[in-house]
DNA sequence: CTCTTGCTGCGAGACGTTTGCATTTTGCCC
DNA sequence: GGGCAAAATGCAAACGTCTCGCAGCAAGAG
């Protein structure tokens, strides 16, 4: 079992640039690079974890950005593939980015008590979801898959 | 891969009695089997799938069950670990009842259009568990998983 | 049967999320 | 560089979901 040590240098290692976000926005539709929705992606660029809607709102106070263009931003980001929901439990909806070209995905290992997240590397259940569609005639399967526990610390 | 074809005869197997489901919910403390947490209850049992808490409150209507009150005996139930939470994605929060003496646990296969739901066999993460717990030195490590696609009906 | 304790209904209200609308901004074309 | 149409934003209002306080009611122990 590979799990990633350093968090923060793993989810900090997509550094995609603006031109290559704005690039990825644009193919979607017609969509367009802007204040807060450049706000948004830094935020999440610099964040070492998936982050709540409220959380990059707080972010962002100094910039003023409203919390219904967040939550706007985050529905076209993740119709645009640039962004991937993530449900937390206890914690909430979360986001993360999607470094670009990235294959396969991976899973969180979230502590009960602190919410410390541990990332786990890439997806074991890619060949199961295969035989779940041969067997049941389902398409286009997709999952979603956290842990939960108690960390060192908190135990 | 084994699947349950069968949806109805499945959930509807743990037919355990309302003097047993008494008995379980007192173990847990001081708390009384009335006539919402029994209709509650038989709403669950009589369901082929797990319920949203709307769901059960439209199928209370008859009863005039309060709302509140089905939030409140869904808290209690779980608490009591005779439902388990399930999260449905796009479908919100469902409650599902837990038979008694089961072992172990399944997960669930949704169709993203007309919300169907598939059982699947016994869970096969539980030792995947075990080697991140000591990987990380987390403990009492849940998860949870659910499987998403597009039924043959709906393709 | 009575009494205690826990449960219910009701209303208020706390969050999280979405929507309509007037105004501002972006990216494009000239 | 300036002007234009389309798209995005801020604000406020409205939702949907879920929680809580409280007064009255009911379950079950003695």
């Amino acid at each position: 079992m590979k799990v990633h040590k350093h968090t923060k240098g793993c989810f900090r290692s997509h550094q995609d640039s603006l031109p290559e976000l704005t690039h990825r926005l644009r193919k979607g539709g017609a969509h367009r690079m802007t204040g807060p929705r450049e706000a948004v992606l830094d935020a999440m660029r610099a964040a070492d974890r998936p982050l709540a809607i409220k959380e990059i709102h707080e972010l962002l106070k100094g910039t003023e950005c409203d919390l219904a263009t967040v939550y706007r931003s985050m529905h076209l980001l993740c119709k645009s593939g640039m962004v991937r929901r993530v449900e937390f439990g206890k914690g909430g909806r979360r986001f993360e980015l999607i470094p670009e070209r990235q294959e396969g995905h991976h899973h969180h290992l979230i502590c009960t008590e602190c919410e410390k997240v541990v990332l786990l590397d890439d997806c074991l259940l890619d060949q199961v979801a295969g035989r779940i569609a041969s067997a049941t005639g389902f398409k286009e399967i997709t999952h979603q898959l956290e842990f939960f526990g108690r960390c060192p610390a908190c135990q």
